[in-house]
DNA sequence: CTGAAAGCGCTAACAC
DNA sequence: GTGTTAGCGCTTTCAG
């Protein structure tokens, strides 16, 4: 490999000049730097970017640790924050957890070890609190996505999840049905805890009685067993409806009904937060929370970018809260 | 943050023991190892990857390029990607070139940079040789994934765009279809060419005339265009069968269908390469070819970390092509 | 406008 | 077993 005492010695002056042509610093002359500029190009020059880390102590490497890389959400915040990084001069190693605080783990000592300038973190969980403060010791500035973590201030981007939830929950309650069942995720996060807030209150607002044997917490990454449901259609007063807290819950959902032969909306509704991706664009078929995914990857990268270039005051903590938007499609019909 | 120095000085040996006990060589004592190890928990140590990259000459850091990062055939195989390379302790840099040869030159530069110890790379097409002609001249190691490009040989892991092309158009020949469209990517990408290949002899050997007419090179990318299929629609004879060269062109062509009001299976019917991930979960729709996305994945990291290793004959190329499996499911029926 | 020296954090090679 | 020296490729500081 090339490195700038090639050029100097080829260009017939010292690295430092060489280093001045490449960053554009300091006062050179026309002549020395076309000369240089020449030689960069014969020598397929490109900069040792671990070097110059090395003494600037920045690496112009950002992270993005996402929950679940096969999730639509995800993959269009990713999408948004690469953009939005890319823009701004930044690289972006992307990670992905699994939901598994192992793994997640296991991602900030990589993180760590790499000197990364930043990291957009949706947490896998409560749990993660490990994770970040590992972070906040080692002072990498971190924006939250998507999910909080209790007992711990940061910047964060989420989501309106009890407002969406409670909105969802409306909507199946406008077309009569008074059975709803909620399918949630871990309770140890966040946004399952806000949607399982936002069921009750408009059940309660509706004078619906809140029935626990209606709730379900399970997992937020796609559910495989298709008897998950048989507790709640065994009841002696099944739901009509159904309230999934994430769109690879109501895929695992329609499964496990499709197994049993029950048909949707027909014999029973179902609504779920997240939109579905290209699923939704085939068959524009159940009725969502959306949440504009793409926004959280921008937003995000732009609170941490802000963060590292200090534009912002490191004590003051920003938490915007992004609206999500109700598409009511064929999942849901009124209550025969 | 704190150096392999700071552990040195407060635990009184020298920065070289210290560097030992972390990268577990050379002959140590059991208590100094212990003491070092402690002091180093004590400080919070985490070792600096980027002044060990500079000296090793190497960053156990791979990357992965792919050209579209919302499409499920490309995540799914990061997920296999990103597994593998964990498994094998490298870290993985994702970067998405939206089938978009400059963006693709970009991350080429900053793979570049980066010194990174090899690249998992999705070619966006048959320009992407200048960009690996760049990798060639830095000594990188790569291997292809997906796609071949003309003219270079290297690595590669493929699908069999030809023979699963072919099958796909003979089931719907088997269905009684004899105007059959395809709706392709772009003819300078390898797999579009091989998947053109595949459905002319599959028509040759029925003996169905190959009319140029009914075939349209698009793009891989979703096409949003509804008015795309006009020209095919307003042939005096119309095709009943439409094979999509990929999953999301699949989608393109259903959107377009559905504002035209032309019901699939009834009036058309549809199948293409890929298939749908949480799509076809949801609604098992759409007759498919479908990849081993994952093992793409996996395959393609094996190849590349054994290249970088040096465990293989840097002469010798190798060349694996995968079979695809045809899912037939209801977007494909029988002529009436 | 240009250069020399020192050092970022780490490890290979060689002492002892 | 452990320490010393030098150097990876670059930039900062200080001279000139």
């Amino acid at each position: 490999m090339t490195t700038i005492y090639d050029i100097a010695k080829k260009a017939n002056v010292s690295a430092m000049t060489v280093s001045r042509v490449i960053n554009n610093t300091g006062r050179i002359s026309e002549a020395t730097r076309k000369n240089v500029k020449k030689v960069m190009e014969e020598l397929n020059y490109v900069p040792n970017s671990m070097a110059r880390s090395l003494v600037l102590q920045k690496t112009k490497i950002l992270s993005l640790l996402i929950t679940d890389i096969t999730n639509p959400f995800y993959t269009t915040l990713a999408r948004g924050a690469e953009d939005s990084a890319k823009q701004n001069g930044y690289k972006l190693l992307l990670g992905n957890s699994d939901e598994d605080y192992a793994k997640e783990k296991d991602y900030v000592d990589m993180i760590l070890s790499t000197r990364v300038d930043g990291v957009l973190f949706a947490p896998a969980g409560d749990h993660s609190l490990d994770q970040l403060r590992q972070l906040q010791t080692h002072q990498i500035p971190f924006v939250l996505l998507d999910r909080e973590v209790p007992e711990l201030a940061s910047d964060m981007v989420l989501g309106d999840s009890k407002e969406g939830a409670r909105r969802l929950v409306d909507h199946l309650i406008e077309l009569g049905h008074r059975r709803i069942a909620l399918i949630n995720g871990s309770m140890d996060v966040s946004t399952a805890r806000l949607r399982e807030q936002g069921y009750v209150e408009a059940l309660k607002l509706a004078g619906i009685p809140v029935d626990e044997e209606l709730m379900l917490p399970l997992s937020y990454r796609s559910v495989d067993d298709l008897q998950v449901l048989d507790p709640l259609l065994q009841l002696s007063d099944p739901p009509t409806a159904i309230f999934a807290a994430n769109n690879f819950i109501a895929v695992g959902v329609i499964k496990a009904l499709r197994a049993k032969g029950i048909s949707v909306p027909e014999e029973i509704s179902i609504a779920c937060f997240d939109d579905l991706g290209i699923a939704s664009e085939l068959h524009p078929f159940m009725t969502v929370a959306a949440q504009p995914a793409y926004q959280f990857g921008v937003l995000g990268m732009q609170l941490l970018i802000e963060k590292i270039e200090g534009k912002t005051d490191p004590q003051t903590h920003r938490k915007l809260i992004l609206p999500s938007e109700l598409l009511i499609r064929q999942s849901t019909s009124a209550l025969k």
